[in-house]
DNA sequence: TGTACATCAGTGAACGCGCGTTCACTGATGTAC
DNA sequence: TGTACATCAGTGAACGCGCGTTCACTGATGTAC
């Protein structure tokens, strides 16, 4: 063998962080393999030699997004207070330099709408991968119950993502930093416990 | 002249509006001009006779079905009462209906996450429009003042695409049916006076 | 330890298909007389 | 009113480019002796 299989294995994760990147950027049609494999610092040629099709690696690279995006969550919470968890996540998650680096961040506001289209089967691995951040996240809401703070998770899911593609078409003006901070708005009151209605203006101020 | 002004006209309205649904049906790459034409009931090599290039066409299919959607909620909230004017944007939006039809649907769920990609002119282009909608949905609003409603708007708007998105991902089963109620409630929760706090069931419960 | 052979990740030319675009042509109808 | 001509929306073949995929080949390194 020329190479040793770790040497294989790297290089094939390699193309597929690459991929998984140029993914978010550009979108499923945006890259061609040709272009993914430069990325990776190879040629066409020897793309076959790690997937079967164009479309695997796609597989692949949406999966590795989306592991990538809970992962980092998980970190980011790990190393907070268990009451500015949420809001932690929120504001950098609604941030202009999450806005401004489709690449690096959550793969749901980039490729949701485009996975809605795929076929059933990469659309359920997709939504696999969605429901873990759900339980991610209804994991901040300490001190609902579980079924609330699954519902709460999936709104507020919702809205984070949503916000972020309106404020990526808005581009990065007055009128998409006002949609960002809506959105973090929206989510730090909702979550605030109704007793301390009064007291609001801390949490969304940070924002 | 072979046809009369108006005949053309209404050709290329033809055209523009079968496009708008295939761009919401299967997104910005998924349709040929080949497609396009047939679908208008034409031949491919007429299309240069209505459009500059394939883009072009893209870009009126893309504001065409941004106005239909602002459009069609216009008209719902005209004949509806003051109170029930949100709830039944919401209830309506956050549909299996619409989740199942996004050819007929709303433009902002289908195709802002690609839009976001695009060169700054359709991205402006398209924004402006979700400006319109914003304004829209700020008017369900009443009783709110304009800015603390313009900016329930927005979030409103986020979420209820962002649900839909999520939904689409998900399929037709149950866990798209949770998520499509979590928006729901979220939104309609947020939106309910305080002091009605407690008679909480009735607007949720008709979904 | 040194030498011959086998392996296979990676190379780069080539293929073929799809698709956007072009173009010569058609033929129904509007216009001029 | 009837006839000859001009127009141009629409047709369908053809072009050319990009891109996914294939394939014969390479050459560095692992393995056998």
């Amino acid at each position: 063998m020329r190479y040793s299989k770790e040497h294989k294995f790297q290089t094939h994760a390699r193309i597929v962080k690459r991929a998984s990147i140029k993914l978010r950027e550009r979108g499923a049609h945006g890259i061609g393999v040709a272009d993914l494999m430069k990325e990776a610092g190879l040629t066409h040629g020897g793309f076959y030699a790690h997937f079967d099709s164009r479309d695997a690696l796609m597989i692949e690279a949406f999966t590795h997004a989306m592991d990538r995006s809970t992962e980092h969550w998980r970190k980011q919470s790990e190393g907070t207070s268990a009451e500015k968890r949420l809001s932690g996540i929120v504001n950098s998650y609604l941030s202009a330099e999450h806005r401004d680096n489709p690449g690096q961040g959550c793969a749901v506001p980039a490729l949701a709408a485009e996975i809605a289209r795929e076929s059933a089967k990469t659309r359920k691995a997709f939504a696999g991968r969605m429901e873990q951040m759900v339980e991610m996240l209804a994991k901040q809401f300490h001190g609902t119950p579980p079924k609330a703070a699954r519902k709460r998770a999936m709104a507020t899911l919702a809205t984070m993502m949503g916000t972020l593609v309106m404020a990526r078409v808005a581009g990065s003006g007055e009128f998409s930093d006002e949609i960002l901070k809506s959105g973090r708005e929206a989510i730090l009151e909702r979550a605030k416990p109704v007793a301390a209605k009064k007291s609001a203006g801390r949490t969304t101020a940070s924002a």
